[in-house]
DNA sequence: AGCACGCCGACT
DNA sequence: GTCGGCGTGCTC
């Protein structure tokens, strides 16, 4: 019988802390268990036990306080799941454990304080003791209750409560206990109960020759590989396969998960279902009270396990036992990634883990993937399943890279166009689509430059070269706004050989205008869209159809729609992703996803044209192939100044071990939040990359610039997307 | 996270 | 001179 235990706790702390085991216990702890332990001077809180050993501390170890249960409330793969959870999406294994347990299986103490009837003031109370006093005179409607500080601090107003009670407890005047947390009252929610008889399998409509088809594929997908993408158009009967795949698994006597998000999780679907597995299925909902998610934990723990959970993001967490199936309907859906609080997670991609943890098969629905799943069907990592139903010939968007430099040498560039991109224009507005063209520069052109000598004009006050707009007749400097005239004559050697080099907005509807003379072209930049009313009317003409071309910076990503639009040109792809805006390359991604996305609705084919001039870039490869994972790098602190500081000296350690693997520091959209003022930094890291090798790395380069006196108090926190 | 300890400013 | 604000560090 071992004398220690390693558990984990519900907080944001690295690491386990070693309990001694009560030798008095009559129940025998193992791995997994649920057990109570005091923690700092006053606090219970519910601990998992991961390990059992016979090590003893350097430091004296406080005893379990209870042993909840003699079995196990957490399984040996969901411990594991939860480590990797918390190594991959960098963040405490304690705040993946309150993720995972619904809140009525880690009960924490309240601290709780009662007045003493009979207590007669010998000395004068202060004015923030008579407050807390009368708070707690006031409240006597229950004899034994107590109340706890939140609430007290809410009665008084007094912002700090605990001393004053202290004060209090040490005349005499009141009572602390640690009580467990009451839980709530619930209304119960009524579940359609159908008897097994009735339910089971009752009504799975049988399968068009289509849908039995995509089944078919669907399953010799899975004979060599784990992830199957079904592309499916809404209401082409994504539903029923899913019912039939549910059916055979657990025919199979295997269990199923099937995940949707939150919205999506309607009582009309969860009714279908119902009435097909009746009470063999269980349903895990955020919305449902917490009384009725702790009764299906344990159920998935003990007696008799749900066949089927229908369930939203946190059901990945479930202790599943025989798992054979893993369903991720509307697999796009942002709201499957947890933003706030840690763990940050990805509700799909975890349960992809889990899934070939458990050597279970995936299936992923859409009818608009992520660019991301296609692109994983699309490289044959999953399998892929097209769903084709009302329209004929879907085919999947693809993303074309175009290497302008090799075009060039060819001599087939016609200005800044590529042939292949001309081709696709063209024939998106034979069939009367829509283009949105993309490039990262207003104005006309970004730099006149002499042929002769090689001058370029700059900025008097920034140090940036000025930016060419011809329908101005001026140059600007887009730093600070100020406008110059355009020289006739080059200022240094005095020779006529000035001309402008590179493509801005501007240039660029020039140019294409000569191309294609009938074309309705519109240009959104800052230049074209000064007031309101223009802005509107650019978006208003694209939607009403009335342009057939839309060039623009990267604000053409916000508030159009896409709706006719076949194709998507980045015309210089290259310098959009360089440094230091790399704002446009998440821009344009969203762009291209929401494009790419787009073409299982329509019979158009949704299609992404990447020009560069450097085809061996790697962030453009990445772009493509999106073949690595972004981490965001937050960090916060009161003073903007400081924050600003650190951003930089971080993202210059960064540098030195991830090299062009970091982008930033940038302001946030939403840059200050509660008083802090937050910077944002991007990690890169490929998908080849061990996470934790990651991880370790960045900690250590954030210990040693939080070790810094001036950033002490700032605070850092990531997040991978 | 939650709490204690320790150091500085505005009040009796 | 004390109260109480916050910054800093530890919790098995």
């Amino acid at each position: 019988m071992p004398h220690y235990a390693d558990v984990i706790l519900p907080l944001p702390l690295q690491g386990v802390f070693t309990y001694a085991l009560p030798s008095d216990s009559e129940m025998q702890v193992q791995v997994g268990c649920r057990v109570i332990v005091p923690f700092g001077v006053r606090k219970f809180y519910t601990a998992i036990v991961v390990r059992l050993h016979d090590e003893v501390p350097p430091y004296p170890t406080k005893t379990i306080s209870e042993v909840t249960e003699a079995a196990p409330s957490v399984l040996p793969g969901q411990l594991r799941l939860w480590q990797w959870v918390s190594d991959y999406y960098l963040c405490s294994i304690g705040d993946v454990f309150k993720a995972a347990l619904p809140s009525g299986l880690k009960l924490e103490s309240e601290s709780t304080v009662l007045p003493n009837e009979d207590w007669k003031a010998e000395t004068s109370l202060t004015s923030g003791e008579e407050k807390v006093w009368q708070a707690l005179a006031g409240k006597r409607s229950r004899k034994d209750v107590g109340q706890t500080l939140a609430s007290l601090q809410k009665a008084t107003g007094l912002k700090t409560i605990l001393p004053i009670v202290k004060s209090l407890l040490e005349k005499g005047a009141v009572s602390m206990k640690e009580e467990f947390r009451r839980s709530r009252k619930h209304k119960p929610v009524e579940q359609p109960q159908l008897s097994t008889q009735e339910g089971y399998m009752g009504e799975a409509a049988s399968l068009s020759d289509v849908q039995r088809r995509a089944m078919d594929d669907i399953k010799n997908q899975w004979l060599t590989h784990n992830v199957c993408l079904l592309h499916g158009v809404t209401s082409s009967g994504k539903t029923e396969i899913y019912i039939h795949l549910m059916q055979e698994a657990i025919r199979e006597g295997k269990q199923v998960l099937f995940m949707l998000p939150e919205i999506v999780l309607t009582t009309q679907l969860t009714e279908r279902l119902r009435r097909v597995f009746g009470d063999r299925m269980g349903v895990y909902h955020s919305r449902y009270p917490d009384k009725d998610r702790v009764e299906l934990y344990q159920k998935m723990l003990f007696d008799a396990p749900y066949d089927i959970v229908v369930g939203v993001r946190s059901s990945i967490f479930l202790p599943f036992q025989r798992l054979g199936l893993v369903i991720v309907d509307e697999e796009h859906e942002t709201s499957f990634k947890q933003q706030e609080p840690a763990p940050r997670y990805h509700a799909r991609n975890t349960a992809l883990v889990l899934a070939a943890e458990a050597g279970a098969k995936a299936l992923l629905g859409s009818a608009t993937p992520s660019l991301e799943s296609y692109h994983n069907a699309l490289t044959g990592k999953y399998g892929l399943v097209t769903l084709k139903t009302r329209y004929a010939g879907l085919s999947l968007p693809d993303i074309e890279v175009i290497d302008a430099q090799e075009m060039q040498r060819k001599k087939m560039m016609n200005g800044i166009f590529s042939p292949q991109l001309l081709a696709h224009i063209r024939k998106a507005l034979e069939q009367k689509q829509q283009v949105i063209l993309f490039q990262n520069r207003r104005g006309y052109a970004p730099v006149l430059e002499c042929h002769l000598c090689g001058w370029t004009p700059r900025c008097q006050s920034c140090d940036v070269s000025l930016t060419v707009h011809r329908g101005f007749r001026q140059m600007v400097c887009h730093y600070c706004g100020k406008t110059y005239d355009i020289p006739s004559v080059c200022p240094n050697c005095e020779s006529h050989s000035l001309s402008s080099r590179g493509y801005g907005t501007e240039r660029i509807e020039e140019q294409l205008q000569s191309i294609l003379p009938e074309a309705r072209i519109a240009r959104m930049d800052l230049d074209t869209t000064r007031s309101r009313q223009n802005y509107e009317q650019i978006l208003h003409d694209f939607e009403q159809g009335k342009t057939d071309i839309l060039i623009g910076t990267q604000m053409v990503t916000k508030g159009l729609d896409f709706d006719r639009v076949s194709l998507v040109g980045i015309l210089s792809a290259d310098t959009m992703l360089s440094q230091p805006d790399f704002r446009s390359y998440e821009r344009a991604f969203q762009l291209m996803e929401q494009v790419a996305g787009r073409a299982g609705r329509k019979e158009a084919v949704g299609h992404v044209v990447l020009q560069t001039r450097d085809a061996g870039n790697t962030i453009v490869r990445q772009v493509v192939t999106h073949d690595y994972d972004v981490v965001f790098i937050y960090l916060k602190h009161r003073d903007e100044q400081v924050v600003e500081n650190l951003a930089s000296d971080f993202s210059a350690l960064l540098r030195q071990v991830f090299g062009e693997r970091v982008l930033g520091p940038d302001t946030p959209s939403v840059s200050r939040v509660q008083l802090m003022h937050i910077r944002k930094l991007i990690l890169k890291v490929e998908l080849t990359a061990s996470m934790s090798a990651v991880r370790q790395r960045l900690t250590a380069i954030q210990g040693q610039v939080l070790a810094l006196p001036r950033y002490r108090s700032a605070q850092v926190f990531y997040d991978v997307d």
